[in-house]
DNA sequence: GCCGACGCTGTTAGCGGTAACATACCCTGT
DNA sequence: ACAGGGTATGTTACCGCTAACAGCGTCGGC
C-alpha cells in the first residue's frame, strides 16, 4: 500500500520510507501494472482518438493540438485509424471502448449505429471533430463544411470566374468533402450557375494526382476558368503543372484548395485555400475531454486566405 | 462464465446459448471490460510503437505497414509520439510498459539509459526499427544510414560532381540524420574531397526551409555544384527554387534528397532520392511480433532513385 | 446396466492493484 | 494525565474478468 502512494504521489509517505521505496523499484526495473490499478480505481488515463487517416497531414496536426493540451493533464492519447470506412470505425471504437478510456475523440459526425449506441452508453465525454454540419451525439468541435464551400464559391464568383471545375477525391465516406462540394454548387446555383466539369480521383500521390487530374480536365475542358480541389495536396498538384504549362494563373485559370496545409508556403505561388482549424480543434476537443472546458457543439470560423490564385478584385 | 465464452469464441457453446448471449449482448449494449480481462489472463492484445513524429510522412507509412499485418491476428497498434526527445521516449515507453503490451516497435537504436533498462526487463519481443547502425535490444528492422549516406555520395562523386553543399535538421537527437552526414562525409573523405558548405534549419514548413536554405546556401557559395538534403522535403524546396531561379539542374547543380516520399512523384522533375524501405520495415517488425518471423536483426537495402537531378555518367 | 467420453454450464480462486477504513505513534493543549 | 488531532503505515475487500476444474445429463459400446 505505501508502495502504491509513493508511485502514484497520493497521501502522506514521510521522505525515508518514499525514497527506500523509489531506489527498491529503481533497482528491480518496476513498472507499475495499469490493467490491475485501473480495475481496482476505476479510472483510466487514455483518451481514444479515432481518425480516418495519418497520411494527409490534416490529421497529424490535430493530434498535435491535442498532446499540447493533455500533456501534462495526466491523459494521454491513444491513436486509432479507420481508413474512412464506417465499419473498420465501429471496430475501432468497440476495441477502444472496451478499455474503458475517460473519454473519445473522433472525427466526423456519421457513424455506424452500432456506434452510435456506443457512443451513447460509454458514459464518457465524447468530442466528435472537423465538422459541425449533423447532429452531436454528446460536443462537436469543427467548421461547417457546406458553408467553407460557400464561402469559397462566391469569393470565386465575386472575383468574376464563371467556367467553374471541381477536382475531389472518390471516397464516399469523406462526408466533409461531401458537404464542401454541396456548399459550394449551392452556392453556384445561387448565383445562377453550376459546375463546369468535375473530375475524381482515389488512391495515389496526391499532388501527382493533382497534376493528372488538372491536365485532364483542361483537356477535356478548356474553357475553364477555375479550378476548385477537395484539398490544398491535388491543388499543389494543379498549381505546379498550371505553372510548368505556363498557364496564367490566376489570369486565365483560378485555383483553390481547402486546408491550409503549410505545404503551400513553400510553393512558387501561394494557393488560395481555407484554414481548416486543425490545432485549434484538436486543442479545443482535448479541453473538453480534461475538463478543462464545458463540453457543447462548437463551431469555429475559416478564414479564406486567398493566396495568390484567386484574382484580386 | 458461458457469456465470456461466447464473447471470445472459446471453448463449447450450444447454438441456442450463444444466441441468446448475442442478443442480449447487442441489446444491453454491452462492451466486455478488457481491463479486467486482461488482468484475468495475463494477456494484452496491444503492441506499443513508439515513433518520433507524425508529421513528416515517412512514420504515417511504417504505420500503414505494421496495421496491415497486425490486421487479422488480434493485435492493435497504440501509437506513441516522442518528438525526437529521449526523455519524452523514456515517458511513453513507461507509460505503454505499464499497460503490458505483447510487444514494442520503437524507432531507432539510441535510447535513455532507464529506457533500455525498462526494455530489457520488460520481457516481450521488442523490435527497433529504422536504423541498424548499433545495438539492438533485441530484434532490429531497417537500413545502415552511414551506408545509405556513403553510397550517395559515391553517386555523387561519380557523377562528376566536387562542389558539395548539404543541407539538414538542426535536431540533435534524429540520430539517423546525423548517420547519413557521417557516412556522406566519409565516402566524401575517401575521395579526398570535403563538404564545401552546410546549411540548418529547424521548425517551420520544410518545403519553405528547403526554398530558404537553397537561397541562402547558394548565395554564400555561389560555386558549389551539388546540394544533399536530410529529407526529401526540404529536397523538393530546393528543387522548386532552382527551378524557379532558372539554375540548371541537373546541369549546373545536382541534388539529391533522401526518403523516397511519394510527394516527390508529383513534382516538375523528379528529385535524386534514397528509398528508407519504410513500408517493408513495418511490415516486417509487425511480423516479429506477432510471431509470424524469427525475432534478429534485418538489414533492408535502400534503392537509390537517382529522378532527374544528377547529371547521368 | 455400467462406464467413460463428450458437450455444455456452473463454481471457485485469483490476476495486481486501490478505496476505505483501521491502527499505531507522536505531539500539543489543558 | 489524557483527549484530540495529525502523520505514517497496515488490513481488508473488492474491481470484472478468466483459468482450471467440477458437475451433470446424454449417448454409445460392451
Amino acid at each position: 500500500m505505501t508502495v502504491s502512494r509513493v508511485l502514484r504521489n497520493r497521501g502522506d509517505v514521510s521522505d525515508v520510507t518514499r525514497q527506500r521505496v523509489l531506489e527498491a523499484a529503481r533497482t528491480l526495473g518496476y513498472v507499475p501494472n495499469k490493467i490491475a490499478g485501473a480495475l481496482a480505481s476505476q479510472r483510466v488515463n487514455l483518451v481514444a482518438v479515432i481518425i480516418p487517416s495519418l497520411s494527409n497531414m490534416v490529421f497529424p496536426e490535430v493530434m498535435t493540438g491535442v498532446s499540447e493540451v493533455l500533456d501534462g493533464t495526466g491523459l494521454q492519447p491513444v491513436v486509432g485509424v479507420t481508413n474512412y470506412s464506417p465499419t473498420r470505425e465501429e471496430e475501432v471504437l468497440y476495441e477502444m471502448l472496451s478499455w474503458r478510456p475517460s473519454g473519445v475523440i473522433l472525427a466526423g459526425l456519421e457513424h455506424t449505429s452500432a456506434a452510435l449506441a456506443m457512443l451513447k452508453n460509454a458514459d464518457i465525454p465524447i468530442v466528435e471533430i472537423m465538422d459541425v454540419d449533423g447532429m452531436a451525439v454528446d460536443s462537436a468541435v469543427g467548421i461547417s463544411h457546406r458553408r467553407a464551400g460557400r464561402q469559397m464559391a462566391e469569393a470565386i464568383i465575386a472575383a468574376g470566374y464563371r467556367r467553374i471545375g471541381f477536382l475531389g477525391t472518390m471516397m464516399p465516406h469523406d462526408h466533409r468533402a461531401r458537404k464542401r462540394l454541396e456548399g459550394f454548387e449551392d452556392a453556384l446555383h445561387k448565383a445562377g450557375l453550376s459546375l463546369a466539369d468535375r473530375e475524381f480521383y482515389s488512391g495515389g500521390s496526391a499532388l501527382l494526382k493533382g497534376r493528372e487530374m488538372t491536365a485532364a480536365i483542361l483537356k477535356r475542358s478548356p474553357d475553364l476558368d477555375f479550378l476548385y480541389y477537395s484539398n490544398d495536396m491535388i491543388g499543389a498538384g494543379g498549381l505546379l503543372y498550371c505553372l510548368h504549362e505556363g498557364i496564367d494563373v490566376p489570369g486565365k485559370v483560378g485555383l483553390a484548395g481547402f486546408n491550409g496545409v503549410d505545404l503551400l508556403d513553400g510553393l512558387p505561388r501561394r494557393l488560395a485555400t481555407m484554414d481548416a482549424c486543425r490545432l485549434q480543434i484538436g486543442r479545443i476537443a482535448a479541453e473538453i475531454i480534461a475538463g478543462k472546458r464545458p463540453g457543447d457543439v462548437i463551431e469555429l470560423s475559416p478564414k479564406l486566405e486567398p493566396g495568390d490564385t484567386i484574382r484580386r478584385a
